[in-house]
DNA sequence: GTGGTCTAGACCACG
DNA sequence: GTGGTCTAGACCACA
């Protein structure tokens, strides 16, 4: 699978490019469009495509391989690691995105979107992601 | 009822001060620690109790004042704008909110959280929220 | 406690500079030398300090960071987070650290250097560290 | 003695091949796997058997020629060259070793691991070498 | 004044 | 051809 022709990113953003980078990647790997080995195209080609610096592709890179989604070998780059149902989360991962969450969660409740709705929308953007994963396998 | 006495911030934090402030009252006011017209502590005053700079606190009010969280009068100081429950959310934010939705949800996924236990987290955390609001009240 | 001036790097080395800097300091905390919140120089003041570029410094720090030594705060730049005997190390350190040590004991003893003379060796440099604590306090 | 068939390398790994496939080697010969005078593998066979490029195996035996610990003869290829206990170290090997043993030691104080820990882990590898060589032989 | 981000370009290590 | 290191300088966010 070609990742990288179908990422968008906004370079007006005050989302940092690099981070913005990230979030596709794990998106797609979400939506089941890459798997575990498949791999990322080289960081100076991508960094070419959008017509930023390799460097900052590089920064996005190295902060998915922190967080354990890819991995980079000297010869063939960067690959898929995790394959998105390949067990429970690391000890840790949960307790900071349980507190991301809540912050989310809030703000909605604080503009009005209600209970149901936001656990409706949530649900609907999960199964999205397996229907995806469904077609393009 | 008496907001920011319970606020717990870390100064160490890779988020910044003024998020924390804001992500704190926002949590506060979906919990229904306070209701529309109910006062927020002044600038100063908070300040002074975290040993914190009192731009920083001015900086998350303004932040509040533009999400139309809260209201800032000259005299009386700030004051919550928005019940929970007065009215669906202004157009635009909820485009918003699911774009960050969908990374939060992206990362559970590729993490190895799965969907039905993202959901159900999601609905424990908004019950705490009504929870917490019939005690309060 | 002036951490930085007494620093010593080799720009020629074949060891990155930003390792340098990184292994340093580590040394120094472990002399203690410094102890936790100890501040570090800002980055910007050791680049200049060594004729280096900022950036090298910044991502030794980040090194540093990821690892659990230090805290880097907005304000106050970095400092000490790891006091030398602040409880057992974090799970997968130690078998990290044992990979690595196996390499330079094994390196050792090809080169004719005894296991007792080694162990001798290692004692010398551990008690080294924990007089000069004594001293510098 | 068969050298090669139970080297165990991570292509993925952060270290390079040339310098795993060097580590590998120098355990082995500390375990007494191999004596003086002891072949190694041709560099096409490991190379082949790993699935790697030749030169990368050509690098770690001109790193262990280097080093002293091969000799590389045209027609009988790579042969073990030195005895774990034919001597004192080189001069210079020493300081190096003592270098890099410092920061290694270093790291584990400040990660929390004691001296006496230390010193008792060393120990117990520097003993394991021995007693793999007196069951090999 | 502190660190963080991005750009730009050079050189090296690895395979 | 891949990523890694270092330099240099600009601009912004935070407190």
């Amino acid at each position: 699978m070609l990742l990288g022709v179908n990422l968008t990113l906004d370079l007006d953003s005050e989302v940092p490019i690099y981070q913005q980078i990230r979030d596709r990647i794990v998106e797609a790997i979400a939506r089941g469009e890459a798997e575990e080995g498949d791999p990322l195209p080289s960081t100076r080609q991508l960094a070419a495509d959008f017509g930023i610096n390799f460097h900052t592709v590089n920064k996005a890179y190295d902060l998915l391989r922190q967080e354990g989604v890819i991995r980079v070998n000297r010869k063939s780059g960067a690959v898929i690691r995790r394959d998105p149902r390949s067990g429970p989360p690391e000890p840790g991962f949960t307790d900071d995105w349980e507190d991301r969450m809540r912050v989310l969660l809030a703000e909605a409740t604080v503009h009005g979107l209600g209970g149901d709705d936001v656990v409706r929308r949530c649900a609907a953007m999960l199964s999205g992601f397996r229907a995806e994963e469904r077609t393009t396998r």
